[in-house]
RNA sequence: GGUCCGUUCGUCUAGGGGUUAGGACACCAGAUUUUCAUUCUGGUAACACGGGUUCGAUUCCCGUACGGACUACCA
């Protein structure tokens, strides 16, 4: 097998979407798991869609979820530039050849009379208006112009185009490792524009160029471009690198949530999650886009998420590390349909994720919401919480937000469960138990135990029906974790403060 | 419209000519937890349809339907 030399190959039109990450992270598991290189090679050949900061986005979103480039950009190599505006000769070059060896021509089709050809197919009733081998023939292009009519056009400087010249009729096969042999006729490809009026290559020309030049052995990419595969076959065939074009995986599309269709910006929007891997800012429009990383995500478990939507080990282990994955990943075994989006299998890995983490890293998660909140705490009061809280969070920021209560005392308290459990029978108990407490030199979990068990049973009432009061006194909700520990954590002068504060605002409540 | 690709529980998927069609997420129920969550146990739930081929098809073939991608001097 030859060695194997992959490439990431983005265009910096905007933030990453997170099925290019999943593009790149496949890449990257071919290129690991055979010693092989991973290239980072930036399309940016279209400059009217340029968007500043999107290079240096697509860098620290791989560098973020883990995928280490080892040549082109940000790290350079033997192929450098790896930046298509800045190889732009090296097209033309190719482009020039075509034309020499007759599968190319100039074209210089006016818009107009492009829109002019179109409009004429039409209403001549033919299916899909194309510039192909017979319509060429009527266009104004060095195929019907004399070779004098050329030179002068291009001495000129008159604007021109470079097309394909695709044979009029052709069966162009492909063998793609996912999908198996596709074949394609050549009177369906039409004479794609090869260099554009403005100098630069299409796609189509450069990533050709680009994926011979740097030797890259598979090329892995989105089914969006299956229909121009065969384009690309042509065009390696007419410049005669046959032998060394690379294996073709086009991988099955995210679809969105519900319903199909390709997985957009706007179903994230509408459904309150990210479909980016950072926050991302448009310079031109001002849109916001949210990340992964800044809703909580952690990248292992995107990572651990995106590989397996479209692919699968075969087995029935779910949680794969990075190098698990650079392991067990085959490009057999990735599906041929589209893969819905579904967030909770995100959710849930990320919570399996988190719950393995050490307390200490989990300290770190909390420390950092209450730095933002300007709250201070001790370390031996964050080992506490987190040992309490870390069987109930899906997120690094649960800790904070689910266990606010444990830094500040409730303003307002559930009112279902205070219309509920909230009766004189548990009023007389809370009260006395407040008492109680108060003559307590300390309070930790198990003589706040103690304690309760004691007032109860003296008042003949059972423990189970007033707790949920008394959760809610302290807490300002129904639910949350072992109460008898928050006493413990939040202390005795804190526990005694919150129940006299409840006693007072919840019968003004009652009476009114 | 044309070309290409696809179709197993709600979702991600395993499987493959003869299986009780398996797992995970989600959901539901029970147990534990004097709450909620966790955990454990159990449950509901799928081969798009129609023809072939075959003793037998969800699996192979052909159609149909449905869905998607592409159809630019965008990638």
């Amino acid at each position: 097998m030859r060695e194997v030399r992959v490439r990431f190959a983005p265009s910096p039109t905007g933030a990453l979407h997170i099925g290019g990450v999943r593009t790149a992270l496949y890449n990257y598991l071919l290129a690991r798991q055979n010693n092989g290189t991973m290239i980072l090679r930036i399309e940016d050949t279209d400059q009217t869609r340029f968007v500043p900061g999107a290079e240096e986005y697509i860098l620290k979103a791989l560098e973020w979820v883990g995928i280490k480039i080892d040549e082109g950009i940000g790290v350079g190599g033997p192929h450098a530039p790896y930046r298509q505006s800045e190889r732009k000769p090296m097209y033309m070059e190719h482009a020039l050849r075509l034309i020499a060896e007759g599968n190319a021509y100039y074209a210089f089709d006016t818009e107009q009379e492009l829109e002019a050809m179109r409009e004429r197919l039409k209403t001549a009733g033919v299916a899909s208006p194309q510039y192909n081998s017979i319509t060429r023939t009527q266009m104004r292009n060095s195929v019907t112009l004399t070779e004098d009519e050329v030179k002068d056009l291009l001495n000129a400087g008159a604007p021109y185009v470079i097309r394909l010249k695709v044979p009029r009729k052709e069966e162009v096969r492909l063998n793609d490792m996912i999908r198996g042999w596709v074949m394609v006729h050549s009177s369906q490809i039409d004479d794609k524009v090869l260099m554009k009026s403005d100098g630069m290559p299409t796609y189509h020309l450069a990533n050709v160029v680009d994926d011979y030049l740097m030797k890259i052995s598979h090329v892995i990419r989105g089914e969006e471009w299956l229909p121009s595969a065969p384009l690309h076959v042509l065009l390696y065939k007419y410049l005669g690198w046959e032998k060394d074009m690379p294996q073709f995986a086009h991988l099955p599309l995210l679809l969105k949530p519900t319903g199909d269709g390709k997985l957009s910006k706007r179903d994230a929007d509408q459904m309150g999650f990210p479909i980016f891997p950072l926050d991302w800012v448009d310079p031109n429009t001002n849109e916001k886009a949210s990340g992964f990383r800044e809703a909580g995500y952690l990248p292992e478990a995107l990572v651990n998420f995106l590989a397996f939507l479209g692919w699968n080990p075969g087995t029935t282990q779910e949680l794969f590390s990075m190098d698990d994955l650079i392991k067990a990943f085959s490009v057999e075994r990735i599906g041929k349909a589209g893969a819905k989006f579904d967030i909770h299998k995100a959710q849930w890995f990320n919570q399996q994720y988190l719950r393995s983490k050490s307390d200490a890293e989990l300290v770190e998660y909390l420390l950092a919401s209450l730095a933002k909140e300007n709250i201070s705490c001790s370390q031996e009061k964050a080992f506490k919480v987190v040992s309490i809280m870390k069987e109930r969070v899906t997120f690094p920021k649960d800790f904070w937000e689910q266990g606010k209560f444990l830094f500040t005392a409730p303003a307002a308290f559930d009112e279902g469960v205070a219309g509920k459990k909230w009766n004189d029978e548990a009023v007389k108990v809370i009260s006395a138990f407040k008492d109680e407490v108060a003559k307590l030199p300390a309070l930790d979990a198990t003589t706040a135990k103690a304690t309760l068990e004691q007032v109860t049973a003296s008042l003949g009432v059972g423990t189970g029906k007033i707790l949920q009061a008394l959760r809610l006194s302290i807490t300002g909700a129904g639910g949350g974790p072992d109460l008898m520990m928050i006493m413990e954590i939040i202390g005795k002068d804190e526990v005694v403060n919150r129940i006299g504060f409840a006693l007072q605002t919840l019968k003004v409540k009652a009476n009114a």
